[in-house]
Parts: C-alpha cells; structure tokens; sequence
DNA sequence: GAGGGCATTATTGTAGACAATAATATAGGT
DNA sequence: ACCTATATTATTGTCTACAATAATGCCCTC
C-alpha cells in the first residue's frame, strides 16, 4: 500500500524462485529468505490450491521448511493476517482463512464497484505505454494458458487486474485491489468447480482494446461482465476436506 | 478486515485509557499492555499531531515508555506499517509515515468514490436499530465537542464513517474504511490549516437525516460535501518541522 | 580548511531459551 | 461404559543476549 510497493515491477509480488541456489556457489551456501518471500510463497500456494483452508500454519514446521528463524515466520504470519488470507487465534496459531459464502459475495461487490472505477478512469486517461504494457501482459497470459503452466497462469492473471489499477496510478487503489485479488484467489481455490484458474486471457484482451478506444460504457460493461463470468464459476456448496501435508503443499509446483 | 473485527464494538478500536491501573491494586502492580493497544496509542498520538511526520520510532525508546519487551513493540510496528502510518527502512527504523500532497489527494479520491457507496447502500436498506445508533453517535459527538475533548473528538469523527461502514455490513469495505480513516488523520495532522479536528457534528447530522428519509441523491450529495469540506481545510504547501519528544507525543493528553 | 577514511556508537535484526497456554491422553469414579 | 479430573505433550508467546548494520564523530592527509 505504500508508496515503495508501486514503484516495483509487478514481478516482485509474485516471484517465482525463492529458495534459490545460485550455480556458482557451493550447495551448502544458502540464500537467506526474506520476511517478504516467505509471505509471497505461502500466498502463491493458497491460490495454486496447495494449501487448503483450515489448514493450520504451524511456525516450526514453516521455520525449518524455509530454514528461517521462527521470529521472522511470525512476521509473515502476520503480514498474511492483514491480507486477509489466513487467522491467527491467540494462543492457537495461525489457519488458512476459511472465507464463507457472505464473504466471497461481499469480495466480488467490492471487486465490481472498485474495478469499474478503475477501468472508468483508465479510459478518460491513459498513454501509448500503458496500453503496450497491457498487450504485452495479455499475449504472456495466452503464452501460459497454451503451455499449461499453473504457477504463471495464476500470477498473470491476478497481475492483470493488478497492473490495471498500478497503470491508474493509485497508490491505494493499487493496494486495495491487491488485497481483493489475494482474497479472490483464496474465495476461487476454495469454491471453484472446473480446473480453470481465475479467468481466462481474451476476455482481458477485450477489455484492453474497449480501453484503447476510449469506449468507458464498453469496457465497464465487459469487466463487470468477466467479473460475473469468474463468480458465476465458483461452486457454494461444496466444502473440502483440508490436508495436513505443509511441506507438500509449500514445494514447488513444476 | 477479518470478521471477528466487525463484531466488535467501535470503541474496541479506539480506547482511551491505555496503561490503567486500577483504584483497587497496589500502584507496583502493572497492567500488561498488549500489541493492540501500543497500535491505538501511537495511532492516536499520530491523529493528535503529538507524533509529526518523520519522526523515527525507536523499538527501545517505545519499549521503555511502554514497558515492555522490544518484541511486543516491533510487531506493533509491522502493524502499523500495514495500516500506512509508519514506514520501516530495513536496518534503520520505523518512521512517522510524511504522506505526500499527492497521496493525501488520492486518499481523498478513494474516500469519495468509497463512501458515496456507503451512503448509497445504507440510503437502500436500514433499519430503524441502524438510525439510532448513527443519531446516538452523532449525539456523542457533539457533547465531545461542546467539552472540547480533543481525543473523544478525534475518535469519534472517525468512528462515524467507521460505523456507517459497519452498518453496511461489508467486512471489506469496513476494512478499506478503516485504512483510509487512519490515513486521512494523519493527512490532516499534516496538513490542516485550522485548530479544527477533522469534520463537525452537523455535517455529519444531516447525513444521517438524508439517509432516514432514503434520500439517496441528497446523502450522496451531502456526504460529497463533507468530504470536499474536510479537504478544502488543508493546507497543502506548509510543512511542519518534526520534533523528537516520543515521550511527550505518547502522553496523554489530558 | 575541506574532504575522505577509520574507529566508535547507536540501533536494528536474529537466535535460542524459557514460560504460558491449550489440546490430548490417561486414569479413576459412578 | 461413560463422564470428569488430572497429567502430559505440543504449540505459541515472550524475554534476553548477541550479531549485523548504519550513522556519527574523529583524525589524518592534501
């Protein structure tokens, strides 16, 4: 939400490497994780559906997973309580946050009003590089959804909706809207009923090019349309059985 | 954000008497004070201009007016980092956040577009309880500021946006509110022209009204106001030198 | 006298040990 | 056999000491 998170590059938020060994050094040299990574790791394993909700984040277990001190685990943990994504019971420990029915509505609501302003504003307002940046993340969405890859799949296209509201220029439109995403793609890992993840390149791509020609009634319409399509996936009533299985759910995916 | 914070009262998050002891006990014995509440007293502080912009907020010096161990205080701080009022500078500190003219403009353009929502869902569905709490609060408000009570004040005026938030029943929204409430106080801590603390009873009253009659153009149309109100009282180009008095900044007030 | 490098100091970051708490298993009584 | 009280265990919460880092002041050189 602050100003310093905006000036990344949106790659930041959803590295892919994290424990990572270089070539050069010796494998016993190790990598020291950051507060940061650990958080970005356990939110990509929330929405990859590796971690299930309910599940309960145990520090030492995660402590010797990323091979941190459990001090630095316990400010994750915390950084995740404020985005929603998981609940810290005191003296119990922290749970993947199981959001109910009421709660899913109430995000999608909130996703619609916010990204319909969003979109508005980018039509009265944007540049030649902006739109570039749109295309281009667009045909990287079509290169993962073609070669299958889960990981990328998830992270572009949250990272769409996300660059939208970057490219407005709102620092707290930016941070409000990653905080709706994070807990989309909770909502989406629970209650989703086909394998499709979150929502698919071409209804992106339409959105982008209603934004290019400036047609504002056009684009809202087609967001609140791919909003409506992505909910209208989600399954209510099914309830899942959590797993216990940390250390599988935290490994890579590929 | 979570739900367990809405089922709360109001008041919960803005406690007055922070380190109490009570008539009862011996003077020696010590309340222990929580994480939370270190997040209240040095918001609070911030809200009252105590604190200024770029202060730095040193863990032992915070430890020793609070009494407690340099752990408690750092996850207040983290805290308080999500919440937009400090920033930490990894291997330097903790600092009063000094939000920029731009940033205090774009949390005023969220806040519009944010509550005018507000207003118009609470204009579609209330219910009689939802009026006279909003009238009891106003009530409350106004004594407050016939006292001159410049924390209830504080606390109060906030809490009004907070609770029509509550009452639309969004946790999220109530969230967002919440961040944008904290940001706003330190905007016009910063900022503000006058000896006036945030917004009046009477802008507030009206609204009120506007929405018991389900007036929603009118409610929208006066909450708009308001807010241009709030805003129209900074003053945008002075900038106010800090001072390092933590100790004094932290006391109360009264 | 000014600038740059070095030693000192202040502050944050980390780790490990200990205390407090809640869940679980066990034994005893009805 | 089942419920309850107690002992055990697992987990979180906290504190203290130590390491790493950045800022400050000093002295030396040009």
């Amino acid at each position: 939400m602050p100003s310093k998170l905006r000036a990344l590059p949106i790659d930041i938020y959803f590295p892919m490497t994290l424990v990572c060994i270089t070539a050069e050094t010796e494998m016993t040299e190790r990598i020291e994780i950051s507060t940061q990574q650990i958080v970005e790791r356990v939110w990509l394993s929330i929405a990859e559906r590796r971690l299930r909700p309910g599940v309960q984040l145990k520090e030492e277990q995660l402590a010797s997973i990323f091979d941190v001190s459990r001090a630095r685990v316990r400010q994750a943990l915390v950084a995740l309580e404020r985005d929603g994504l998981v609940t810290i019971i005191p003296n119990r420990g922290a749970f993947v946050c199981q959001p109910s029915v009421d709660d899913a509505k109430d995000v999608f609501h909130v996703r619609r009003c916010v990204e319909r302003r969003v979109v508005e504003r980018l039509c009265e307002a944007n540049t030649k590089a902006d739109l570039t940046r749109l295309r281009s993340h667009v045909a990287k969405e079509r290169l993962a959804n073609e070669k299958d890859m889960t990981t990328d799949i998830i992270k572009l296209s949250g990272g769409f909706h996300l660059l939208l509201a970057e490219i407005v220029g709102s620092d707290f439109l930016f941070g409000t809207m990653r905080d709706l995403i994070a807990r989309t793609s909770l909502i989406t890992a629970v209650y989703r009923n086909n394998n499709r993840f979150n929502c698919g390149p071409d209804e992106h791509a339409e959105i982008v090019e209603a934004i290019a020609k400036g047609d504002s009634e056009k684009a809202i319409r087609l967001m609140e349309h791919h909003l409506e399509h992505v909910e209208s996936e989600l399954d209510l009533n099914e309830i899942r059985r959590p797993s216990n299985d940390l250390r599988a759910a935290l490994a890579f995916s590929a």
